[in-house]
RNA sequence: UGACCCAUGGUGUAAUGGUAGCACUCCGGUUUUUGGUAUCGUCAGUCAAGGUUCGAGUCCUUGUGGGUCAACCA
């Protein structure tokens, strides 16, 4: 067996570098760091991806770090609900961290920097502040509190701490360059006043150090190697690498972490913002987080994907330094591919109109067998029921078609999927014209499986059923795409809600095959001919609820219109 | 009127100065008791102009296009 020779990506070439520069394998450590202010969506799946793929690879430990530094939006349920989804991706974290465990060291550094005269606190208004900023284009001025005395600054900062002053008032910044041209470096801030309990802290602090001054700080606690995060976060480098700087110490902890960048991971017709999503929620266009249509890993979940679709979909995507917005289409590759694999078939109409074999005996019925994946010699058989009256989907039938028509027309034959061979007869329509009923004889001998001459016989079309008698019924979401539009928050003057899909979700009721009744809630089936569901959380005793993961490929549709 | 990043088929990625490849999508053929799957195939790409080199998608220069940076957010 010849190995194949897979490529790196640019993270991995930098990791093989300071590899043959004499970074010792064992000092490999990474980290995935989410801010739990919101649900992790396929965006998060790239980072998770990457980090606990990295670790994987080089055999090193990953840590699941919360950036947990802004109370006023962050809780509890979002650090439970991300918890959750990483596991169910599959991975396992070497320790779970949380950025407020740093509270007290952070701040213990902090009046080190103070006793050096590298911050300063400041009690101008942010506008104030803002204006002698500068612009990306003309250099900031220095504060007038730059300048205050190292005595000062402790006091002043002691006081922040302990809660003598308003939220706003002061806040404590580093001292660096005003006129540097990176914005980041003009005496960013270190810390403000918030007075407000924390999920984990509760009131034990009333000030809290932002970002940059935490996250690189972060790392540096945990020797994390490689820090790898979005593009956006570019430009902060300059100060990851200034804060670490100021506390490094290589007799202490002598690994310095590096940060790098990679490219988001956007999908076409959706939006990927935790602040749009949060607005989809909040303005019920969807119905919460894990709604199917969310392309949160929760709601991809209650969709039906798989943890290894998803993971498949995050390597088969790759990652690389520039925009991009991949096709939705690759995600839903994936999971068909996964779940024809592994899904069970089973028979379900989706929208019913009666068919009638004639000469089929009244009141017999039979239990027929059925493949459960023929893609899987170990998934076995199961039986189901067979009668007289039966439903089939009403796109399976015309009075007359054309030769390109693989299904029941009046005079011709169709199988009926592991039964028997029938041939249209008539119809019943009512006083509309509709039709109610087809009717149809059936051909005794050709019973799927029999072995007989007339079982052998092959037609052209094949066509699913239920059996009216046996028959369950089910709520069947389908799902659309949420957007119309393949980018849309990329429109400068148009809001993304613009693109809504107003077909998203379409409910009906449909009748399945009676194995169904004792399916679980996340079971997933390839409903024949039709595509992959999912049983939903809402099912319960009385009602039986399915949500369509993705359509079967239909390469007669296309042609058809 | 700045700095930095990026530019390969429709989409996402690879080629580490040496045959532009892979996957998805689209389209077509074969097989099929799922118009599914499988399988075979077609179409389709190095932003532009210069330069270095025996040889440039890759290095250099200039241009063009896109993105990021001025929250007491992360």
């Amino acid at each position: 067996m010849s190995e194949e020779k897979k490529s790196l990506n640019f993270i991995e070439q930098i990791i093989e570098d300071d590899l043959a520069n004499g970074l010792p394998k064992e000092k490999l450590r990474f980290r995935f760091p989410p801010e739990p202010n919101g649900y992790l969506h396929i965006g998060h799946a790239a980072s998770i991806c990457l980090n606990f793929g990295l670790g994987l690879r080089y055999n090193a430990p990953v840590n699941l770090r919360f950036d947990d530094t802004n109370p006023a939006k962050e809780e509890q349920e979002y650090v439970d609900a991300i918890k959750y989804d990483v596991q169910w991706l599959g991975f396992k974290w070497d320790k779970i961290l949380f950025s407020s465990d740093y509270f007290q060291q952070l701040y213990n550094w902090t009046i080190e920097l103070i006793k050096e005269g590298k911050a300063y606190v400041d009690n101008q208004s942010s506008e104030e502040m803002a204006k002698q900023k500068g612009t990306p284009t003309q250099p900031g001025i220095n504060s007038p509190n730059r300048n205050r005395s190292v005595e000062e600054n402790l006091e002043l900062f002691l006081k922040m701490k302990n809660g003598e002053f308003e939220e706003g008032s002061h806040v404590l910044r580093a001292k660096i360059d005003m006129e540097h041209v990176n914005m980041h470096m003009r005496d960013p801030i270190m810390y403000r006043i918030l007075k407000r309990a924390h999920h984990r802290t509760g009131n034990n602090w009333c000030i809290y150090p932002m970002y940059d001054w935490t996250h690189g700080e972060s790392d540096y606690l945990e020797q994390i190697s490689h820090s790898i995060c979005t593009l956006e976060f570019k430009s902060h480098r300059d100060l990851y690498d200034w804060y670490v700087d100021q506390v490094f110490n290589e007799t202490k902890l002598a690994l310095r972490p590096k940060q790098r960048e990679f490219a988001r991971r956007n999908l076409s017709y959706t939006v990927m913002s935790k602040r749009k999503l949060l607005q989809l929620v909040e303005e019920n266009i969807v119905n919460g987080w894990d709604d199917p249509r969310m392309p949160t890993i929760s709601g991809l979940r209650r969709r039906g994907y798989t943890p290894s679709s998803i993971r498949t979909f995050s390597d088969t995507a790759g990652i690389s330094k520039r925009d991009n917005v991949t096709d939705v289409a690759l995600l839903e590759h994936c999971i068909k591919d996964d779940l024809n694999k592994t899904a069970p078939r089973v028979m379900a109409v989706l929208n019913p109109i009666k068919l009638v074999i004639t000469n089929y005996p009244e009141g017999k019925e039979e239990w027929l067998t059925a493949e459960n994946n023929q893609e899987d010699e170990n998934a076995g058989y199961r039986e189901v029921p067979f009668s007289r009256e039966l439903f089939i989907e009403k796109e399976d039938f015309k009075e007359e078609a054309n030769k390109k028509f693989f299904r029941l027309t009046l005079g011709k034959e169709v199988r009926l999927k592991n039964a028997y061979i029938i041939k249209g007869e008539s119809v019943v329509k009512d006083a509309n014209g509709e039709i109610t009923e087809i009717h149809c004889t059936y051909d005794e001998d050709s019973r799927s499986g029999s072995g007989t001459e007339a079982s052998k016989r092959r037609v052209k079309g094949t066509l699913h059923w239920v059996s009216i008698k046996h028959a369950v019924k089910a709520e069947v979401r389908l799902y659309d795409r949420l957007f119309t539009d393949e980018a849309p928050d990329g429109h400068k003057d148009k809001d993304f809600k613009e693109f809504l899909n107003p077909n998203s979700l379409k409910i009906i009721t449909a009748y399945v095959e009676p194995s169904l009744k004792t399916a679980k809630i996340l079971d997933r089936f390839q409903f024949q001919r039709l595509g992959y569901f999912c049983v939903d959380k809402e099912t319960n005793e009385s009602n039986l609820v399915f949500n369509r993961t993705v359509p079967l490929r239909d390469s007669w549709a296309k042609k058809g219109v």
